[in-house]
DNA sequence: CAATGGTGTGCACATTTGAGCATGGCTACC
DNA sequence: GGTAGCCATGCTCAAATGTGCACACCATTG
C-alpha cells in the first residue's frame, strides 16, 4: 500500500505504471490507494496561509445560513487608524468584486456611510445591468458634516448606467408621527416603495459610539445615545440599532427611523452586508443574527470575532 | 485557487462540480489545482510510520544499483539477543516471500548459516519451479558444532521439488594447493560447475568475530582471525572475507576458501543477499560495495547504517 | 457435502482528468 | 494607430480513473 502511494503520489506514476512495477492490476492499485487514503496513511492538506480565510467564509456560511461570504486578509499597519482605513479599502474592494460577480439585476437598494462610499469607489463601469439604484434609508445631514449619501447612490448609478432614486429625509426624526408623515409624502414614499420592491440590497454596518456617523451627523443626540447604550445596542443597519442578539435595541427609536424596515430587508433575495475594520465584530454578529444578511463581506478580524462569539 | 483546492481535496467534488460552484470552467479548475500543487499550497504526504522502510529500500536501490530491496521493521525487544533472533526471523520471512515473488527458475545456488536456515524454514511448498538447488560454498564442519548446511539445501529442495547438489568440502582449508586439488576432484568440481552455471544465488552475510560461524565451526583459527582483523575484514560472503570497501580483505586466505568466487557471483542475473540483526551494517555495506548483490533483504537498523555510512 | 456468505479480483463501461492546440483579448512597443 | 508577442481561456481528443458487476476462492455452517 505504501509502495503504491509512494510511486503514485511522490513519483507521479499512473496507477497503471504502479501496477506494472508492483506486479498487480491497476484496479488493485486504485483500491490500495483508496485504502491508504481511508486509513489516513496519506494526508492531503492545504497549507497555504490564506486557507483560514476560506475556512472563516465556510464557517460564516454554515452558521448563519448565508448564500456566500467573503473574508479578506488585512496586513497589519503601524497605527490603529491606518488599520481601519486599510481594512475598509480591502473589504470595499472585495465587496465591489463580489457584487460584480453576483450580477444583480432589477433594482438595487443601497445604504450610505464611509464603507459604502469606498465600495462605490471601487465599482468598475458596467459591473451590473441593473435598472435602478435606490437609497434605502434617510441620510440628510443637519450638521456641518455631510453624509455624502448622495455620492454613494450617484456612483452606483454612474458605473452601471442605472437610474437613481434618493431618499430626501433625515435618518432619524424627533417623533414616530413625523416619521409616518414623511413616509406618506410622495417624495419619500415613492423611494421607500422602490426600496421595498428592490430584490437586492447592499449596506454596511455602523458601530455605536461618539465617533458614529449618526452621532456625527446629528441624527442622534446625547439622550438617545445614552438610551441606546442602556438598551444594549451595539451598532446599526440602515440606521436601525441592534442589540447583540440581533433584535431592535430600542423600538421607540426605531419608530422614529426613516427607511426600509428590517423585516423587509430580510425578505429580499440578495442582501449584501459589508463590515470593515476593528470593533465591527459585535454589530456584524448582531446583523447576522437578525437574519437580514445573506452575503457577508468582511475582514478576518471581524469574521474571527463573530465565529468565536456565536 | 484555495477555494478550488478546498472543494476538490476536502469535499471531494469533481473538477466539473468545483467549476460549477465557482462559476469557472473545469479546465480552469484543473489549472488552479495544478498551480496549487506547484506552489505547494497543497501538500500530499505519506504519513504512515512504515514509509521510512520504503524510503530505505529506495535508498539502497538507488545507491547500489540494485534490482530491488526489502527492508523490514523489527519491533524492539527486551534483550539484545532476542533482538537478533527476532530480526533474523522477520528478515528471513521477508526473504522467503521475496524469493517466492521473484519466481527464480533453473538452478539456484544457496549458502548456509543461521540466517539461511531460517529462510529455508519459511519457504512454502511450491514457491518455485526451479530445477536444482546447489550449495555455493564449502561447509563441512570439523568441530562439534555442525553447520547444518545440508539442512538448508535440503529444505530448499524439499519445498520446491528440485534436485539438490551439495558441496562436500570444508569452507576453508590449510593451503591454496589443497583448495585447488579439492576443486579438481569431481565430487566438488561438479558442484562448483553447477554453482557457476546457476543464474540465481541466495546467501547471507556473516560478521567477523569470536562468535562467527566460521570461527565456531573451526574453519578459521586464531592466527587467521588476527590476520583478518589486521587486514580490516568486517565479515564474509560465501566464506570470503571483505574489508569495508568491498574488496577481499586477505587474498591469501581467499585462495584457501572453497566455493564460488565473488567475480562469478557478481556475474549472476539474480543475487539475493540477506543480512539480519544488529552489527550487520559493515558487512552489508561491504557486500553491497563489492557489487555481488542485486536484491537486498535486511532490517531497518542495518539499512539505516548502510545508508548513513555510504 | 452442499449451501452460504464474505472477501478479493478482474472486467466492461462511464466518468473524470490531462495534453496539446486554436482563439481572442490585452499590453507594450514601434 | 498598428502590430507582434504574451497570456488566459476553452476546446477536442486521448488517457487515466472510478464503479458496478460477475466470478472465484475460502471458510463456516447446517
Amino acid at each position: 500500500m505504501l509502495r503504491a502511494a509512494q510511486l503514485y503520489y511522490r513519483l507521479h506514476l499512473t496507477q497503471d505504471q504502479v501496477g506494472e512495477r508492483l506486479g498487480v492490476s491497476r484496479f488493485k492499485v486504485g483500491r490500495l490507494l483508496d485504502r491508504a487514503l481511508r486509513e489516513s496513511a496519506v494526508r492531503i492538506e492545504i497549507v497555504h496561509p490564506d486557507i483560514r480565510l476560506v475556512e472563516l467564509e465556510d464557517g460564516l456560511v454554515a452558521r448563519f445560513g448565508l448564500r456566500s461570504a467573503v473574508v479578506v486578509d488585512v496586513p497589519p499597519t503601524a497605527s490603529e487608524q491606518d488599520q481601519e482605513l486599510l481594512a475598509r479599502e480591502r473589504v470595499a474592494t472585495a465587496a465591489a468584486a463580489q457584487l460584480t460577480a453576483l450580477r444583480p439585476t432589477g433594482a438595487i437598494g443601497v445604504s450610505w456611510g464611509r464603507t459604502m462610499l469606498e465600495v462605490a469607489a471601487h465599482l468598475r463601469p458596467g459591473w451590473t445591468a441593473a435598472s435602478e439604484i435606490v437609497q434605502l434609508n434617510g441620510a440628510m445631514s443637519r450638521s456641518a458634516r455631510p453624509t455624502r449619501a448622495q455620492e454613494v447612490v450617484e456612483q452606483f448609478g454612474l458605473t452601471s448606467g442605472a437610474a437613481i432614486q434618493l431618499m430626501p429625509a433625515p435618518a432619524i426624526v424627533g417623533s414616530p408621527e413625523l416619521r409616518e408623515a414623511l413616509e406618506q409624502d410622495p417624495s419619500i414614499g415613492e423611494t421607500l416603495a422602490a426600496a421595498r420592491a428592490a430584490e437586492t440590497a447592499v449596506f454596511s454596518m455602523g458601530v455605536l459610539g461618539t465617533e458614529s456617523v449618526h452621532v456625527a451627523s446629528g441624527f442622534i443626540g446625547d439622550p438617545d445615545l445614552a438610551a441606546l447604550g442602556e438598551a444594549g445596542a451595539v451598532g446599526d443597519v440602515l440606521g436601525r440599532f441592534l442589540a447583540i442578539d440581533g433584535r431592535i435595541a430600542l423600538p421607540s427609536l426605531d419608530r422614529r427611523t426613516i427607511g426600509l424596515p428590517l423585516e423587509e430587508l430580510r425578505a429580499k433575495t440578495l442582501t449584501v452586508g459589508v463590515a470593515a475594520g476593528p470593533g465591527r465584530g459585535s454589530i456584524a454578529l448582531a446583523a447576522l443574527r437578525s437574519g437580514c444578511i445573506n452575503v457577508m463581506v468582511t475582514d478576518e478580524e471581524t469574521a474571527t470575532w463573530v465565529i468565536d462569539h456565536e
